[in-house]
DNA sequence: TCCCCATTTGAATCGGACT
DNA sequence: CAGTCCGATTCAAATGGGG
């Protein structure tokens, strides 16, 4: 990095290490054992030590980068704040953070925290009156007509997109998916834009920037990594109708949880639903469960419970009082799914 | 703050000023502690005094906040990494970072970047070893079943819910909604315990915990926000204690031993234990360790010693015969348990 | 060729009571 | 405080084999 002329890259995007501080094995409730990120490039040191890491990096980032280039970093919650902090420091201004959203996140096998499920991304120019690139109406083409949000839902790099080494394992602990790299070069580049990723792995940046027309430059220290990803990168076709692919985002009904209500404040704890005859009763706890027939449990649960029967819909089953009369409490689902449609 | 003793709350939950440079009218306390900063940043102007700040009130609620307490704090990218950065330099253990995703955000109108969709609280415990209040089942339960995530999707406080002034006016321009607090006490505060709100502002903290039968300290410096919260508060009834129970963990389940089966006859010593699949055997002892592949020993030791694995719920592994079928020996122990309840 | 079911896997700061 | 041992704990998506 040392080697590039000051000014003279147009995006930066940079994955750094996240510097986990991982203890013993981890096992999964089937006993396998989980395959962590225990790679010797990641163990930078303690806090000290990786703040001088960062900075050293983040500084020669800064000289290199053009005054209305795109400044990209990803982090966890591991290194992430500390990141964000120097860049805010060092006279970056931020221009958003977004979240990668998981749609397939490896789950929290002990049950001793919230999964995992996110990474986030920060988009900043090089100053505070910087005229970045900012591709408004591709973003909003993108995202089906309406604005791009802050929050990208996308899957993890798996299945074909994965690479592999010689033995079948994964080549790189932390490939990231290609849809990611789309977005952010597509939003904050131009065609014929040069590309900088300090910390380049297998190359996804590179893949990416050829695929959309940006020239690039890769920087990786292992020389094994460098290798997949020149093979990578060279067996991709320019000319493809990749250019004009598009990430698709799936906009399914969302799923609303019973325990949604709950929180909406549309029911409150030792609120009393009814079936339809309302000669059956349950009473809501704070959690999302009900209370019937001397049980605790879901809506469905223990629909089927004071039925007798196999299942049950809670969601049709069970009713609240309206006006003196009974309506199924689908219709708060309804006025919960209605909200969540922007 | 400063008149709280040390280590006596349960619960912090912090919505800080976000940025001392947009609003301007953020005004640092007067007893702000400045000898307890001791980072030694190179820091930029603008940023200087909000650092002051954080660390001051940072400070004070590590000293309020018991050993296993839990602590939270909300921000968006202005504030969110300095606050984050703070918590890790004073021993704070961050257990996860949330984002709250706004179903119905404001969006950019000058098309300029991406709609800023989405906050970060960062939930983390005092130390590294602590072992915070965390409540696993009843998040699974109120996610209907699944394992709840690090991205909360949750509309922004509006409707009925929006305190107003006598002008009609929103009486708070950032007030949360109930949602939000409602997802954090439940998670990691069990009824009976002090929630502290260092920022109180319309009082949703002390209006969540009220409803949720936690006790609660809002500091406001404004004396209208207060008064608002006052009255606000006021005006909710308190839910009943049994109705605040939540779906328990199974760790929090009284330990019975498998030798305790043996004791009450419902086991007897030379009974034959097998695997779901019937092929694996074991012996019951007298005294409630169990033979297997030619050795002694629990339950668990000769569930995890037949399959070579490194360990094993001896519980749901071992089955015994009942009526022609297998039914795991966890069902025997459901029957002590429910003695144990008369 | 398609459907079904079992298997595998992913940036993870992943337990706690008792002796 | 360290060692021992009980025993609780996973979701979405891709892959691959069998019918």
């Amino acid at each position: 990095m040392k080697t590039l002329p000051d000014e003279s890259v147009d995006l930066i995007f940079a994955d750094p290490p996240y510097n986990l501080q991982l203890g013993g094995d981890l096992h999964r409730p089937d006993n396998s054992k989980v395959d962590a990120v225990d790679n010797d490039w990641d163990q930078i040191g303690d806090f000290d030590a990786y703040d001088l890491f960062s900075c050293a990096w983040l500084e020669e980032a800064r000289r290199v980068l053009k005054p209305n280039g795109a400044m990209w970093t990803i982090g966890s919650y591991h290194n992430i704040f500390r990141v964000g902090s120097f860049l805010q420091d060092m006279g970056f201004w931020i221009r958003n953070d977004v979240i990668w959203r998981k749609s397939n996140p490896m789950p929290n096998f002990k049950g001793t925290r919230f999964t995992n499920a996110h990474e986030t991304l920060i988009w900043a120019s090089k100053t505070k009156d910087a005229k970045p690139t900012f591709n408004y109406a591709a973003m909003k083409a993108l995202n089906d007509g309406v604005q791009m949000r802050s929050d990208w839902t996308l899957p993890i790099c798996a299945g074909g997109e994965r690479l592999k080494n010689k033995e079948g394992k994964k080549a790189h602990p932390t490939q990231k998916p290609e849809s990611l790299l789309h977005r952010v070069l597509l939003a904050t580049s131009n065609p014929g834009d040069l590309v900088l990723d300090p910390f380049f792995g297998t190359g996804t940046t590179g893949a990416v920037a050829k695929k959309l027309g940006r020239h690039y430059i890769g920087i990786e220290a292992d020389p094994t990594y460098a290798d997949v990803a020149r093979k990578r990168i060279a067996a991709i076709n320019p000319t493809s109708e990749d250019l004009l692919q598009v990430t698709q985002s799936k906009r399914a009904l969302p799923r609303i949880a019973f325990g949604s209500l709950v929180e909406a404040g549309l029911l409150k704890p030792g609120d009393t639903l009814y079936c339809s005859q309302g000669r059956r009763t349950a009473q809501v706890r704070a959690d999302g469960t009900v209370i019937a027939g001397g049980q605790a449990g879901s809506i469905h649960q223990m629909g089927a419970h004071v039925q007798g029967a196999p299942s049950c819909n809670g969601w049709t089953f069970w009713h609240v009082r309206q006006g003196g009369a009974l309506a199924p409490i689908d219709v708060l689902r309804a006025r919960i799914r209605a909200e969540l449609q922007v």
